[in-house]
DNA sequence: CCACTATATCGATGGATGTCAATATTCAAG
DNA sequence: CTTGAATATTGACATCCATCGATATAGTGG
């Protein structure tokens, strides 16, 4: 990403917060950044991914598929054990499915969740490095 | 950790009226683990430490501080990168500082938060391993 | 003691989220 | 086509959360 050194005027609630950027070297009155730091914009990225992990029912989740044979689980293996509802299950699912970290395969009239390769790792790298 | 209960038996008695099912002799049915699953306990601590980071404001105060010289910064300095009000900045900061990712010390008037070693590959460990 | 600055806390508010019951959808079997 | 089972979607509801303005607290200097 660019650098864009942006005036930052006070609060005025306005809508540009994608241009926040670190402060270049010359300008280091108060806080001298020694790396760059993530950007609005890739933070949004990775909090929504952390966010879908950030939840009880769904790490458990997670981890009974990663457990699994195959590392795939039957959506009706999956509600015993957390002690939900069938929807909210089916909603915890699709909130990980839809952040990459599951994929569902749906075999006549089961649906099978399989654990993405390499996604729980390309989220817990970015945390090392920050 | 302690193995919680898995009680692998299988619904099949669900099914015991007259339809005979078919199953295949290799006898998985259901869902055989391989290996053990979070327990709850530890899904809601780990949920917990994941959700604190699980805010883009908070990716972005964390990578600032971790990015400032000595790991540490000022709030004074980090109100104006983020742009938002610093009563928000403050409640960030000490939703951070309570999840154990940053720690707060106060020099004169000024508060400087500092990057709590470790903790954020504390917090990436387990992903890979789930 | 008083004024000023930096930070934290409080109270309110709009929006996001987890949960369930009810219902829709999809698929296999008869 | 009809029935039944597995799963997904919808709607409602309660709770949580990010954000702000207002205010309180702490520390510094006159």
């Amino acid at each position: 990403m660019t650098l864009t050194d942006v005036t930052i005027t006070s609060r005025d609630e306005a809508t540009s917060r994608e241009a926040v950027t670190i402060v270049s070297p010359d300008a280091a009155c108060c806080a001298p950044l020694t790396r760059e730091t993530i950007s609005p914009a890739d933070a949004e990225v990775f909090a929504r991914r952390l966010k879908a992990l950030a939840d009880p029912v769904r790490l458990r989740l997670v981890s009974i598929v990663a457990a699994s044979d195959g590392q795939e689980a039957c959506v009706c293996d999956l509600i015993e054990p957390v002690g939900l509802s069938q929807p909210t299950v089916s909603h915890h699912l699709k909130v990980l499915t839809e952040a990459g970290f599951l994929a569902r395969s749906k075999r006549g009239t089961w649906a099978y969740y399989r654990l993405v390769p390499g996604a729980l790792d390309a989220t817990a790298a970015p945390l090392v490095s920050i």
